[in-house]
DNA sequence: CGTATGATTGAACGCCGTCAATAAGAGTGG
DNA sequence: CCACTCTTATTGACGGCGTTCAATCATACG
């Protein structure tokens, strides 16, 4: 990102809070001048959440919006009878929060440790009236959710099983490790879900996720390590079967 | 809609193309002048599509968005096997096209007769460049399609057949007839997707959905006519079906 | 009347969920 | 270091829900 490094010149006009953020460059920060920068680092607060915490209760501070600095966030949705299911996953340097509506029914949680950098609502929503440039790429981002959202459509209600998981991994690889995800060779990563979150994911259950992870070993795909360690063997054969099944 | 009424005290400055138009005041084109709209319309053009039209082939005409006026619209993905899902369907006054991308791997085809009212990329990103409030409406409308995809994805991966067919029974009523969605009395409709499109909203085949229709009229919550009419006798039991299953 | 399209119903299969047992760590305290 | 517990993951056996395959029916249109 040589690009991000020439609007660096004036440095030194940036909060410090904010120069190692990548939120500036590629996320909503990016549209706003080093003036307004400082403004908006006034009122923001830095806070750190472990794995599974909750990061707002479902109508309780309905008032503040966040920047995922680290880690992923897994946005949920609840049947009453406690079936639940993961709509979104997000990852730095996303944007948090339901810009237009105080009624969100998503419940966002941790699914790794999180850093979130955390603002008033009040205080953006300004900067959106002031400058178009944050809405458009505020927009933009709602954009890309959308088409990520409708892609998992096709995944949740047409892939199989063995699909279904295989989309997760091409998924979690394109996000985690963007650059490598287009090489050769094995690919090593951490999976940021435990098990039970990747059910929820796919609309599956925790045995069947199981299953055809060992499934996918078998088929010499990937290697399955400690904890959440898994290693990709075979990248190509995995964006097959996540299509086809073989 | 008294406000409406309002701004139609210079009705006679908008065009007359725009005068019974939907899009005007619930749509996009609610942010523009009249003499915006003069300009806008200069450049539009009306088509009808019969039902089971593609609207735009995948990567052909993509130079134009749309406004639905009447009719509903299915956006589909498929699979290279020909597993396909529909990922959204949109009603009048919606806005029709992907903003701030040349790709767009969704098609969108005529479920109903649909009409539109067409225009060029280039003309409508002129207004969004004029006006923020154009903008704001796209955006709050792409938000709204985000929640809709995300509740669905929860409808697809979390529910039972019978739960996903009173799911999508209760979207229809809230779409065609929304006042009347929240009275008491019989509610007859005429659906507008057929069999094999509910089953492809759904992720189910066409076989299940004959089925778990004939399974709700058992339970006494409609009764099913010829063609795609249906007559909705206990809608809150149908509410209560598509979270609980019974 | 004949054909095409769409919808319903039945029978059998199979994928995935349910239930249950076991294993593998991680953390705690003796 | 070991014993204990808690959480997470794996594996097996079985059953059910939804698919697959197939036949029948209804309606529209030539």
């Amino acid at each position: 990102m040589t690009n991000g490094q020439r609007r660096d010149i004036h440095n030194s006009d940036i909060p410090i809070i904010c120069q190692a953020c990548e939120a500036r460059h590629k996320g909503v920060c990016g549209a706003l001048s080093p003036s307004q920068l400082t403004e908006l680092s006034k009122n923001t607060t830095k806070s750190v959440h472990e794995h599974n915490n909750r990061l707002h209760s479902s109508d309780q501070d309905q008032e503040h919006y966040s920047n995922i600095l680290s880690g992923v966030v897994k946005l949920t949705k609840l049947l009453p009878d406690g079936r639940q299911q993961i709509v979104g996953l997000q990852f730095a340097p996303d944007f948090l929060g339901r810009p237009f509506s105080t009624q969100n029914n998503v419940i966002a949680e941790a699914a790794t440790n999180v850093r979130l950098c955390s603002f008033p609502k009040k205080v953006l929503e300004k900067f959106i009236e002031e400058s178009p440039e944050m809405e458009r790429r505020l927009h933009e981002q709602h954009l890309n959710e959308l088409d990520e959202a409708r892609d998992w459509m096709l995944t949740l209600g047409r892939k199989t099983a063995i699909e279904k998981l295989a989309s997760f991994l091409v998924l979690i690889v394109s996000h985690i490790d963007p650059e490598r995800s287009h090489q050769e060779g094995d690919l090593a990563i951490e999976l940021p879900l435990k098990r039970g979150d990747i059910a929820d994911y796919l609309g599956l259950t925790i045995e069947t996720v199981s299953r055809q992870l060992t499934n996918l070993r078998k088929k010499g795909v990937l290697e399955i390590g400690a904890k959440r360690a898994i290693k990709i063997v075979n990248l190509e054969r995995l964006k097959t079967i996540a299509e086809s099944g073989n």
